[in-house]
RNA sequence: GGACGCAUAGCUCAGUUGGGAGAGCACCGCCCUUACAAGGCGGGGGUCGCAAGUUCAAGCCUUGCUGCGUCCA
């Protein structure tokens, strides 16, 4: 094995060795443990959230995998409407073309294409992270499986009446030309303005001030509206006034809507173009004028001055005229929220149109209650507050678009309008006995990209057909998602999936954070922040970088910012560190908190660590390799300290597993760390040589350690290999065959989860350890302290030892020598006087190093005196306690005994070491 | 306006029946010791945001305040 581990080594032939041989499918044996990756966009590449969350699931799916059940990961990707055909029509504008002139039929035709060229994009990412999604199902929500889900769903939702189509006010957005759901439309605060503005009464007798942000819309107003308690304008109710600019008549209503504390109390009324007047002009009855075109211009409907213009553009035309014609009082600045269409980035507008909609009321109550009785679990618990206040307060779902990549909505109108729902003309035509003599046409309009989403859980198992994979699959086991999709996706997925299998889609959902950069900042493309989870795997120089964070960019006007920021942090570029030392970092970062800043150190960290990993294997390897390692019999003598580690082994299997099972997933990965550095490297390789190179062990002692060596090795190989698959993989391919394990396999991935064997806990192996490592510790401490070489051999004088320290020192005599370099040991009777020495505490036994010629007495004073007082600090909080008649009276017994315990032992110590201290003084 | 979250070592964060404040990184000192300098050994560092309350006992429970953040209207 090389010196230093090499990733990119390794990781291509593994994974293809996987997939090739077919490993990720279900075993068809077993618990079913089911995972549906959440379809990424055909669009995308892999992020770090992706990257984060698909490690996750990889965590979970090989672990049960491994415990043997009958697993699968789901996956596929999502044809995403607006997005995918944004990047086409990019493409197309980049040689003069629009997507009308290729007409729709060749324009979907081009999309495919595309599709069939980069769609593989992100799958292919996935891959290098070392996913293990079972590929041969993978599906596209295009595909005609899902596409005759669709439909279906569609249909028979339309049939109970659940789909409706209607004329309503919708979120449009003019540069897509097409309407969007509530959840697409982001309200962000920003600066404008409120204008005042004078409208006069009809009857000549005064004028009424009203305020509004909006004023270009007053094209379309008909009313204004006042408090109904509102005493300033009471008399002035059922007036009418005379539109400035138009000279239209409209009344004056009163609303409790209107909040008279806002503005001037007036509120003008434009029922077409704003949701909340929208409302309340169906409460009073109010014409609706719409004046704007799709594209958001005037339109016909306002005076010919104004026709065309842009709303903008109109808005300034608007406030000069009134301002010229003395309507306008004044302008204040004014914050107001803002809509802007989450894709395109434009203010969306509130716009009358047809659409069709699903009316979500009765879908969404047993959705509700599967998540209200525990049916379903959102982890942490918290999640389920914000799903319960939305699906509360659902409103119904637009969910056609003005697009043409997606799926086509299953209506068709005859020339009088009239619609017909179904899978296409002909089944149309025979189910409602139509005459080809009425000619029929289809819907333009494609289905919101969310509305197959929603048909994941079963759509992707075969549904409507009655397949075994939607009894065995559905409900999944678990979703893992981000907060950001819970109303977008997690809430339709239980709506849709209750209301067409009647059972629920997973058990759990796990809500994981959103990662951020170090600095606790969204990673996005215009701040120039952006890591590539491939970049931290293969690594990338510092050019690239900077060529890749600067170009392509929405605001070009950062990328000299952006350049700067990205020289300073990467003046090397960025390492490559691997997929194993990535996926650990996602793993150790995936605690319950909300958001999740991602280091570029805990990266670097992991990479150490699984050198760590790497060395300690060629380690085991240089000492089993050519041994015997006990594997096809022959005495094996176990020392205390094998035992010990098998022990520990057993505790860290069961805190990990019992982390995963609470999705814990960063204590997880720290009991796997901590066992694996501080307690296996630190601790017993060391502990293992000394039996290795002393010609004194015998081969019996020396076939127990390589046994322990190579089997302890070999089973947290196996326990790693969920969160590591590639190093573990590549380094189980040769531990395996020395060990016990007599599996003949190709791939680690097919090896069993270790199991917790309960006769290998073994508590009195771990107290010897403790009173080994407190000794080791005492000595090194002051050999450290005293800045002692590590090259100088020590000799130790033992006093006070009792019984049972002398037999561990008889047991364990050699590994002290060895790992505290010690010369000798010797233990004082009790009336042998001891030479001045520096001291530590083992116990009740005192060590003691004879400080002649090598300790400096006021350098041991100090570090004395340092632990003395602290051991005061500890004595008087405890003796606090105890003296305290409340405590005694209240607290349980063996909390009291406790803490007496601690007092005397705290006071033991300090009786040692201040007699230590007047002896040094007295040298 | 409503809901939720966060505040612990210089930095990033753990701390789940309330009972002696932890990790990683950074920092300081010693060491190229035959798995690993991407390493080993030792060490320093915290009135747990502020205030009050409950309790024998509060980082943890309750209330209020301050600061930051997210979502919904």
């Amino acid at each position: 094995m090389e010196k230093t581990f090499n990733p990119s080594q390794i990781e291509k032939a593994c994974y293809q060795h996987w997939e090739s041989q077919g490993m990720f499918r279900p075993s068809g044996q077993g618990e079913p443990y089911c995972i549906l990756l959440p379809p990424p966009n055909v669009t995308g590449s892999l992020h770090m959230g992706h990257a984060f969350q698909h490690t996750i699931m990889d965590a979970l799916i090989r672990y049960h995998r491994m415990k043997g059940d009958n697993t699968l990961w789901q996956c596929g990707t999502d044809h995403a409407g607006i997005a995918t055909q944004m990047v086409v029509e990019r493409q197309l504008n980049a040689q003069q073309l629009t997507r009308h002139d290729l007409g729709r039929e060749k324009f979907i035709e081009r999309i495919w294409e595309w599709k069939q060229e980069s769609g593989g994009n992100i799958t292919q990412q996935m891959r290098r992270l070392g996913t293990s999604p079972d590929w041969d199902r993978e599906v596209f929500t295009m595909d005609d499986n899902l596409s005759n889900a669709v439909q279906e769903v569609f249909i028979q939702l339309y049939d109970e009446g659940l789909i409706y189509r209607g004329k309503r006010l919708v979120n449009w957005d003019p540069a897509l030309l097409t309407a969007v759901s509530d959840l697409e439309v982001v309200n962000e605060e920003e600066d404008g303005f409120m204008w005042h503005v004078r409208y006069p009464l009809a009857d000549g007798s005064g004028h009424i001030e009203v305020a509004t942000t909006r004023p270009e819309t007053m094209l379309g107003d008909t009313a204004v509206a006042v408090h109904p308690e509102d005493e300033r304008y009471s008399a002035l109710v059922g007036k009418t006034i005379r539109l400035p600019i138009t000279g239209r008549e409209i009344p004056i209503i009163a609303d409790d809507y209107v909040d008279p504390e806002f503005g001037t109390g007036c509120v003008k009324i434009t029922p077409a173009h704003d949701f909340n007047d929208y409302d309340m002009g169906k409460r009073h009855n109010l014409p609706m004028i719409n004046v704007l075109t799709n594209e958001a211009k005037i339109n016909q409907n306002a005076p010919e001055e104004f026709q065309g213009l842009d709303r903008f553009e109109a808005r300034k035309k608007i406030v000069e005229r009134l301002e010229a014609e003395g309507f306008l009082v004044n302008i204040n600045p004014h914050k107001l929220k803002v809509p802007r269409g989450d894709r395109s980035g434009v203010v969306i507008e509130p716009y009358l149109t047809d659409q069709w909609y699903v009316a979500v009321e009765t879908l969404a109550k047993p959705a509700i209650d599967a998540v209200e009785s525990g049916e379903i679990r959102f982890v942490p618990e918290n999640w389920s507050k914000t799903y319960f206040q939305w699906m509360n307060n659902i409103q119904d779902w637009c969910i056609s678009r003005q697009l043409w990549w997606g799926h086509r909505i299953p209506a068709f109108y005859d020339e009088n309008g009239q619609v017909y729902v179904g899978k296409d003309e002909a089944s149309v035509r025979e189910k409602h006995n139509l005459s080809d003599q009425v000619i029929l046409k289809q819907d333009d309009d494609v289905l919101d990209t969310w509305f197959s989403s929603a048909l994941w859980p079963f759509a992707t198992m075969g549904w409507p057909e009655q397949t075994p994979e939607l009894d065995t699959f559905v409900p999944s086991s678990v979703l893992v998602t981000g907060f950001d999709i819970i109303f977008f996706w997690v809430a339709r997925m239980i709506m849709m999936t209750k209301k067409f299998t009647g059972k629920i889609p997973f058990k759990d959902i796990y809500i994981t954070g959103l990662i951020r950069d170090e600095n606790g900042d969204k990673m996005s493309k215009s701040k120039g922040n952006v890591l590539d989870p491939i970049d931290l795997i293969d690594g990338i120089e510092l050019e690239a970088l900077v060529q890749k964070r600067t170009s392509g960019m929405m605001q070009p006007q950062f990328a000299a910012k952006i350049e700067k920021a990205t020289r300073k942090q990467f003046a090397e570029g960025i390492n490559a560190y691997g997929t194993d030392a990535l996926r650990f970092t996602f793993a150790a970062l995936a605690s319950n908190n909300r958001d999740i800043n991602f280091s570029m150190n805990r990266v670097e960290g992991y990479r150490n660590f699984c050198n760590k990993i790497w060395n300690a294997s060629r380690f085991v390897l240089m000492n089993c390799e050519e041994h015997d390692t006990g594997r096809d019999g022959g005495e094996l003598q176990l020392s205390i300290f094998d035992k010990w580690i098998w022990s520990r082994f057993q505790d860290t299997l069961a805190t990990f597993e019992k982390h995963l099972a609470d999705y814990r997933f960063d204590l997880a990965a720290q009991s796997l760390y901590e066992f694996t550095w501080n307690q296996f490297c630190d601790w017993y390789l060391e502990l293992s040589k000394p039996v290795l190179n002393s010609e004194q062990s015998s081969d019996a002692e020396k076939r127990g350690t390589r046994h322990t060596l190579i089997n302890v090795l070999e089973h947290l190989m196996r326990l790693l290999h969920p969160f590591m698959p590639y190093i573990t993989d590549e380094i189980w391919k040769r531990v395996q065959p020395l060990s016990a394990c007599k599996d003949d396999l190709s791939s680690i991935m097919l090896a069993s989860f270790p199991q917790v064997e309960a006769s290998k806990i073994d508590l009195a192996s771990e107290q010897v350890i403790e009173w080994v490592k407190t000794f080791i510790i005492g000595v090194r401490n002051i050999r450290g302290e005293m800045d002692i070489a590590p090259s100088k051999k020590l000799q130790v004088l033992l006093k006070n030892a009792s019984e049972q320290d002398k037999v561990w020192l008889d047991e364990t005599l050699g590994f002290l020598q060895n790992l505290a370099k010690l010369e000798d040991i010797s233990l004082l009777e009790s009336d042998q006087e001891a030479p001045a020495s520096a001291t530590t505490l083992v116990g009740e036994m005192e060590l003691m190093i004879p400080m002649a010629g090598l300790i400096d007495k006021d350098a041991e004073l100090k570090r004395l005196t340092r632990n003395i007082e602290k051991l005061e600090k500890d004595m008087q909080r405890v003796q606090g306690k105890l003296n305290n008649q409340n405590f005694v009276a209240k607290a349980p017994e063996d909390v009291i005994q406790k803490e007496r315990e601690k007092l005397q032992d705290f006071e033991s110590q300090f009786a040692k070491i201040s007699e230590q201290i007047e002896k040094i003084k007295n040298i």
